[in-house]
DNA sequence: TCTGGGGTCCTAGGACCC
DNA sequence: TCTGGGGTCCTAGGACCC
């Protein structure tokens, strides 16, 4: 058995548990440059505010309905996401932290210790909340994809209190015809129309599949397995993650640019930026990458025809998490897909193929100071720590030439709360 | 005027190798 | 000249997720 826990409306919920007169009212938080829409409490949602909407078209609402607009505070949310699994990480022989809000439970052997895996759920709701004041669904069922089908329904019918538990043939067929077929995991937008136009509109009319169905217009093996979980037989297991964190595949670090940019030195500022945030996310996981990939977008809205997007990668020598080699190589990337007089708005880096490799990885790099490269990178990782993210850089990460002071690929965060719980300078006062 | 930033898995074709 | 069955790596793209 599988329990999948869903923060609701995470975001919002990070900014309540620090505002309580946030309490009640439509909020909602902002991507970055304040662009959409990306989380909406309940009230924001029943104003009938889409999730990943461009703000400036739901202005109006937001305005005639006094709805509080925040810039995302991702150091706030990522301290509260800790807690949350931490305490989670305690409650399960196996956990694997799904997403920023969401964590699946391996369940199993749990049900002597407990009248039942509901009583369970709800223990473990009431204790989150009383923790971090962050409100959560529970969906408990044999497969992933049908505890995440449970959270679903738990989460839309009130009468539910936030807990599901499908451990029975009646209650899953049930759950299942009560789900549109867009609504279930791994079925997106094209897939959701192929399906309506056979006719198929439920989760329930899906698990009725043939797997060649499935086969023939899901995608292959991912759309067989779809339904066979949705049958109730285990496809995908748990990934635990042994310490509530997720050592990641791939790592990228991109932006839409504050304002749109035509000189190679500001859009290198960008990508130096991003090349040295990416190799310290790869150090934190003690991974070295072998593979570097830059792309940079022109304007998707504008009249340009497709593609908007260019990217260049190249596989690296020897794998390395040292900041100065990524943007080495980074820069040599960027020169090859630079267009004189092109306009860009958004570049980014995405590091691949990883390797196990801690220190001793980045002292076999340069034949000579390896080590104090590395002692370098610790020291650098060390003060970022202590004092906010890039407070110290290396010099290529700097923009380069007389602007030097201004970064003009930085975007405006203007709605942003204090980082309550992660920075000296901005911890809650209390009264 | 203003339109996010991360991730995952799978498929397919071409180059090259044995 | 034609014929076979593998394998790997790279590149690109499509679909999905939060």
């Amino acid at each position: 058995m599988y329990a999948l826990v869903d923060c609701n409306n995470f975001y919002v919920s990070c900014e309540r548990a620090f505002q309580p007169r946030l309490e009640g009212r439509p909020v909602v938080v902002l991507s970055n440059n304040d662009g959409c829409i990306v989380s909406r409490s309940a009230e924001a949602k029943a104003l009938g505010i889409a999730m990943g909407e461009p703000l400036f078209k739901v202005k109006a609402l937001v305005e005639q309905h006094g709805v509080q607009a925040l810039s995302s505070n991702y150091a706030l949310y990522g301290d509260m996401s800790g807690r949350v699994m931490s305490y989670l990480a305690t409650q399960a022989p196996e956990l694997e932290v799904y997403s920023i809000d969401e964590a699946f439970l391996s369940l199993h052997g749990m049900e002597p210790y407990f009248g039942s895996l509901e009583s369970y759920a709800r223990q473990i709701q009431t204790e989150v909340k009383r923790r971090t004041h962050i409100p959560t669904c529970i969906g408990l069922a044999p497969t992933k994809t049908l505890a995440k089908l449970a959270n679903r329904v738990a989460k839309k019918d009130a009468s539910l209190g936030g807990v599901l538990l499908l451990d029975s043939p009646e209650r899953r067929q049930w759950a299942l015809g009560r789900v549109p077929v867009e609504d279930v995991w791994g079925i997106g937008r094209q897939y959701a129309t192929k399906l309506y136009n056979l006719g198929i509109t439920t989760a329930a009319g899906l698990a009725r599949c043939s797997e060649a169905m499935a086969r023939k217009h899901l995608g292959g093996v991912v759309g067989a397995r779809l339904v066979r979980e949705l049958q109730g037989y285990p496809c995908h297991r748990l990934n635990p993650s042994e310490d509530g964190t997720l050592a990641r595949q791939s790592i990228a670090c991109t932006r839409t640019f504050g304002r749109p940019l035509a000189q190679f030195e500001d859009v290198m500022g960008a990508v130096a930026s991003f090349a040295s945030r990416a190799a310290e996310k790869l150090r934190r996981q003690e991974s070295a990458a072998s593979v570097l990939t830059v792309f940079l977008s022109q304007n998707r809205f504008g009249n340009t025809p497709p593609p908007h997007t260019r990217s260049a990668q190249v596989t690296l020598p020897v794998a390395t998490s040292h900041t100065s080699e990524l943007v080495r190589f980074a820069r040599a990337l960027l020169g090859r897909l630079w267009q004189p007089g092109v306009v860009y708005v958004k570049a980014g880096v995405i590091l691949d193929g990883f390797e196990q490799g801690g220190q001793e990885q980045l002292s076999l790099f340069a034949t000579d100071g390896g080590e104090r490269a590395a002692r370098l990178m610790q020291k650098l990782d060390a003060l970022n720590q202590r004092y906010g993210k890039g407070s110290v850089q290396v010099a290529t990460a700097l923009g380069g030439g007389p602007s030097n002071s201004t970064t003009p690929w930085k975007g405006q965060q203007q709605r942003r709360t204090p980082a309550y719980t992660t920075s000296w300078d901005e911890l809650w006062q209390v009264g």
